[in-house]
DNA sequence: ACAATATTGCTAAGATTTACCATAATGTGA
DNA sequence: TCACATTATGGTAAATCTTAGCAATATTGT
């Protein structure tokens, strides 16, 4: 799967602008309509483009808490992994839960919430009861001056 | 800025799928196509919708390496701290960029890149050189069972 | 240079978006 | 509770957009 300029030009005005006409898109790329959809068909079906999504105001929604969370576990196995993994799936307020490297975290969460006291409750009724967390530390997030979700296309 | 049943449902529907026509997304929280897209177009000014993306394949794209990094300042000034949003700004590996709280770091990055390689070059080239730097640590990510953009919608 | 292959741009049919307006539903104050 | 004001809905139609087929053009490899 290679990609000429136009398909790289495709993906980064979309990674911004997702929900471009087909027409707007094929300007902006200066294509003709036809061949601009069949490439961003083409992009789909091989599974570069993953989805189309939107993107909401946090602050508005009343979420004004965010917090990175490094959890370590107390035994290495795959079993004590893949329940956590599957217990935390369940919670809404995790957006991300990546399995790390590093001396003092299995796991880093981000964890968005309304405020402290829900915070609070996340951390006590959600997080720590699950089997085998042995440690939580918590870093909340005072500003995000970069937050992007478009990855760097290669020249 | 209150939200009714419909709101939410439109939100919890367009978060997962930004490009459903207005078609499908009335039929879909059993609403006509006219209301449906007014109220799309109210939140979209309303700013509670900021913006539809594509979200694309990383490792498609050859990006296999996902690192947070978490940067400590020498001092914590305005200006370091300007200085340094404003570099990092520059680089498109750096998806995320938090000021965030903890005694053990000032900033947690999510920077993305092809190898181990290019990661050396970031850290070397682009991130130590900058003012003020005077520790970086890097957490690899191995997996990541969750990450999406959806917000949760209080009920 | 030439043949084979792939890509483009045009066109037209079908589908969608979108504003307008009459009707229905909701909420408010007496 | 009722009348009234306000707000939201659903149908309609015009404008726009999507999308597949096809002839023409460009690209690639030998």
């Amino acid at each position: 799967m290679k990609l000429d300029r136009y398909d790289k030009h495709i993906l980064e005005i979309i990674q911004q602008r997702g929900k471009l006409s087909n027409q707007e898109l094929a300007e902006a790329i200066n294509l003709s309509p036809s061949p601009c959809l069949r490439r961003v068909k083409q992009l789909e079906e091989s599974g570069l483009i993953e989805g189309y999504v939107t993107i909401l105001n946090a602050r508005k929604l009343g979420l004004t808490l965010i917090c990175f969370m490094q959890i370590s576990m107390d035994k290495h196995t795959p079993d004590r992994f893949s329940h956590f993994e599957a217990k935390i799936a369940e919670f809404s307020e995790v957006l991300e839960c990546h399995l790390v490297t590093g001396q003092s975290a299995d796991y880093l969460l981000k964890v968005i919430v309304k405020d402290m006291d829900d915070f609070q409750q996340f951390l006590l009724n959600k997080l720590t009861p699950i089997e085998g967390v042995s440690g939580v530390h918590s870093s909340f997030v005072l500003k995000s001056p970069i937050n992007t979700t478009a990855l760097p296309i290669s020249n």
